[in-house]
DNA sequence: CCCAATCAGGACCAATTTGGTCCTGATTAT
DNA sequence: ATAATCAGGACCAAATTGGTCCTGATTGGG
């Protein structure tokens, strides 16, 4: 438990896809292509992405998206936060977005406030550099990829 | 989000009674009027706290729980660990409970691990003496608690 | 010795959240 | 013009979570 969600998983994948192309403009057919992930996945991890400014986007044919900024510039919290919005280990915390069904927010609050920027802290002093190991990055087969181009069929790696 | 579960905000809610009571045996109908939530789901939250050895419990008539050992002793991870299982921000970290649905444990896990444990670190650094403030706890109205005994009417306090 | 109080351990259901797909538009290179 | 592509929802199915309840076992007290 004190998983992220799914969503945010496909968002690193994605990320560094794009931080591996760096440059290079990437449809979303593309980066399934590379990530093994399902097209429209993509599609909806890409826009989120772009609404949170980590990714610019060139619309129309021969579109797609590049990577904004350097991999060593961006924080494991700003993908977080971007995907999932901001990080709040429970309701008793500044910025939680529903807000405390449970007793002890009132005089815990500020103890738990404590823990989420300990956890916060923690989790800024990773990059998406940090996470994406370059040497055995994304060598899937980029033609010739008939099987699992869905999330499910990647099972097969665990 | 990344959001611990309700049930272990209701857990430290009771551990934090107990402690307040240390030494007493507190049945749940009383842990329920000391902290405000729901006899039954005092119940639930207190046979798994037992079952990790956080509680010691009596049985049969005018039997209950008791906290083991020291609030200082227990950490949040433990707590955590014990009503949500083991800490996993994902399925790429060892103990994780489902094998990781999407293609980046391959290569990623290694990072995963890293950052699991630091932020497992963070919390284990945290005990549950640090979470409760003696100063103001569980003043609540003991014997004519006829309001909110249920989570929910616990939100007026947001 | 019986009864009431209490924990033990599930099963169970309702509600929320999450994951994933799909559809209809706007935009742009060729 | 046309095809490719992103934008932004709506939408549905599945999993998870929160919470209740029921049926035992255990034990102190009358």
């Amino acid at each position: 438990m004190l998983r992220l969600n799914r969503m945010t998983d496909y968002a690193i994948v994605v990320l560094g896809a794009l931080a591996h192309r760096r440059g290079e403009v990437l449809a979303t057919a593309q980066l399934a292509a590379l990530t093994g992930l399902a097209q429209p996945t993509v599609a909806k991890v890409a826009r989120h992405l772009q609404a949170g400014n980590l990714l610019t986007t060139r619309r129309g044919a021969s579109g797609g998206y590049v990577l904004q900024g350097r991999p060593e510039d961006i924080s494991l919290v700003t993908i977080i936060e971007v995907v999932e919005g901001p990080i709040a280990v429970n309701g008793c915390v500044d910025g939680a977005q529903d807000p405390c069904a449970v007793a002890n927010c009132c005089f815990m609050s500020n103890q738990w406030n404590k823990v989420n920027s300990a956890i916060r802290a923690t989790l800024e002093g990773i990059t998406l550099a940090d996470l994406i190991d370059p040497s055995q990055l994304f060598t899937a087969p980029i033609g010739g990829a008939d099987t699992s181009h869905r999330p499910d069929a990647a099972s097969a790696g665990a």
